[in-house]
DNA sequence: TTTGTTTGCACAAACGTTAATCCTAAGTTT
DNA sequence: AAACTTAGGATTAACGTTTGTGCAAACAAA
């Protein structure tokens, strides 16, 4: 029900009836018994304000836009369900837009999404320069953020993970294990969320005084079918890894499958780091020890940042969580 | 930029301009060189009319909702993608709900949605049967259409799966394979989704002349420590069963991980056929033989649905995709 | 009684559209 | 030339809010 229909069957006006609404009768000196009235009657016959009514004239929405490469990708998924929850908190929907990894459509949806007059974006990106994205990230009044894959060059307030620290602490930790010779499932090295996370690794092991073998280094994607092609890549090696490194959410899935169809016993033969704590990591045989994103930390963030319109962007420490998946070796002198 | 500030721009009224960008210019008899001016003029300013102005004129938000339990959860998040992929081709977008598979954040999670004024709802309740449930679905004027966790006695549309048939396929293909023990991994057995589907597991067990122990049949939730629990159940029993079904997509990895840490080989020592088709089942090893909901489909049905406003309920079958997780074994004669 | 001060609410405008109606100048018919 | 048609738009109202202002009644003060 509406505010005038209801303001029509309490012999009200709209103005009375919005301002009990609103929650501020004394401000305008409704009387108790009217505001009393119109409350009871409110919540009787499920009236509330319009939101279309309320955005034209406020000039929000009440929505803010989340873009996402592919919410099927748990890591999205998650993402997605904490800035829901917490953007909740002040009444705020999420409209959600899934670009299936597909610059073009990440451009028309971004296009979409403008012409909507959201009162916020936040972007994670497939990870391309595109035109539409300095777009929408230009667009000076409205509150924007990018998370995840950010882009070198397209200046806009972010929230994100320090990539190469990431990368950095899963290789340092292996080699702290005793591992010599580690090896690396990429993503799309082109994406700068990769690349910085692949330099980390190359720090530690180059740190260590050791070197890095690119035979047992591979990826050319983010999808399932990349992961499984590059694992094989890796594990075909004549020389196998003795720990491996997945890069990304999608990587441990690919390369835990494709060890177990090559016998390959983790982590007795291989040790394995994985970057993005899944649901199941702990549950897995072995536990997964993993590099993890504080990601409903990064969430509330992003949401703290479009409410208040901060330009300052957040940069997470990624954390390294125990578990079986790595086993201790002997170091070999050389 | 607004269509308003178009005009004035082009010293035209707003109703040209928002005839031209309508698309009827000619049914309104503008001059081809006016509606060329604006056409032009709207793409050089990215002017577009503005959401609330339209939608508060026509009466509807160009929006649906979506309302689903757990978006982690990949059948969902492959039935969000999906939806929004479909609603997109009607320049509709998708406002995300996540209840969280809480029945008093799904209530209020309702009351927002409705009050948002949507062009529709598609709703993937908990599965519990709440007074905003059916004052949702009772909003007779609203298009609604119920998918997954249907509730009986709450009269709606719905898209859902056969989960009788499903239940019965599954359970139907591994006697077929001589397998006589069959053990059953449930979700929430209060929910129809999983009565129906071990309901039908059961009268293929009884159809075959075999009985149900229900010894090898556990489960009292959809997540995955729920999962996990069961499994164990299951497993730890002293005879244990020659195949296992998963009721729903999260049991199939609990029970993997649990199998593996019992050191039980797949399907050497025991076949599994599981619920729900996963991205990675295929590449799983063994690939998994799953019992596969056509989402494409029933999304895209849901959005039919939502858009003709029809009535008729739709009930699509699974289909059992053979892989490699069931073994045949000889029957034994008793 | 007249003037001033509250109290309690209604009225009007504006947000940006679109659909129905109306207006004006030009061209066409008689 | 007068009357009529047509082209090409502009005006107006309405969708449902909120905010600034207006205005009557009641009450107090002089």
């Amino acid at each position: 029900m509406n505010l005038s229909e209801l303001a029509a069957h309490l012999n009200l006006s709209v103005t009375t009836v919005s301002r009990v609404l609103a929650g501020s009768p004394e401000k305008y000196r409704i009387s108790e018994a009217t505001t009393k009235r119109v409350v009871e009657a409110a919540q009787k016959y499920h009236a509330a304000p319009n939101p279309l009514g309320l955005g034209l004239r406020k000039g929000q929405t009440g929505m803010i836009g989340l873009l996402v490469p592919d919410i099927t990708n748990p890591f999205f998924a998650q993402l997605a369900r904490e800035i829901e929850r917490e953007l909740r908190k002040s009444d705020k929907a999420v409209l959600l837009f899934d670009s299936g990894e597909d610059v073009k459509i990440e451009r028309k949806l971004l296009r979409d999404m403008i012409s909507r007059r959201l009162d916020g974006f936040i972007l994670a990106p497939v990870g391309v320069d595109t035109e539409e994205l300095r777009f929408a990230v230009k667009n000076e009044n409205l509150p924007v953020v990018l998370m995840d894959r950010l882009i070198s060059g397209v200046d806009c307030t972010s929230v994100s993970l320090d990539n190469f620290d990431a990368g950095y602490k899963a290789a340092h930790y292996l080699i702290q294990k005793g591992h010599q010779r580690i090896g690396c499932l990429r993503g799309d090295s082109r994406t700068a969320v990769d690349a910085d996370r692949y330099n980390g690794v190359v720090a530690a092991i180059c740190e260590a005084g050791l070197n890095v073998d690119e035979s047992i280094v591979a990826g050319k994607g983010y999808s399932l079918v990349d992961g499984v092609e590059a694992s094989r890549r890796i594990l075909s090696n004549v020389n196998k890894p003795s720990g491996v490194i997945t890069l990304n959410g999608q990587g441990i899935i690919a390369l835990m499958n494709v060890l177990h169809d090559y016998g390959v016993s983790v982590p007795e033969e291989i040790s394995i780091v994985a970057f993005d704590d899944q649901p199941w990591s702990k549950f897995s045989s072995p536990a997964i020890t993993t590099i993890a994103q504080p990601i409903g930390k990064m969430a509330r963030m992003a949401v703290e940042i479009i409410g208040s319109r901060e330009k300052e962007s957040k940069i997470f420490k990624a954390e390294l969580i125990e578990r079986a998946s790595v086993a201790e070796v002997d170091v070999e002198y050389t």
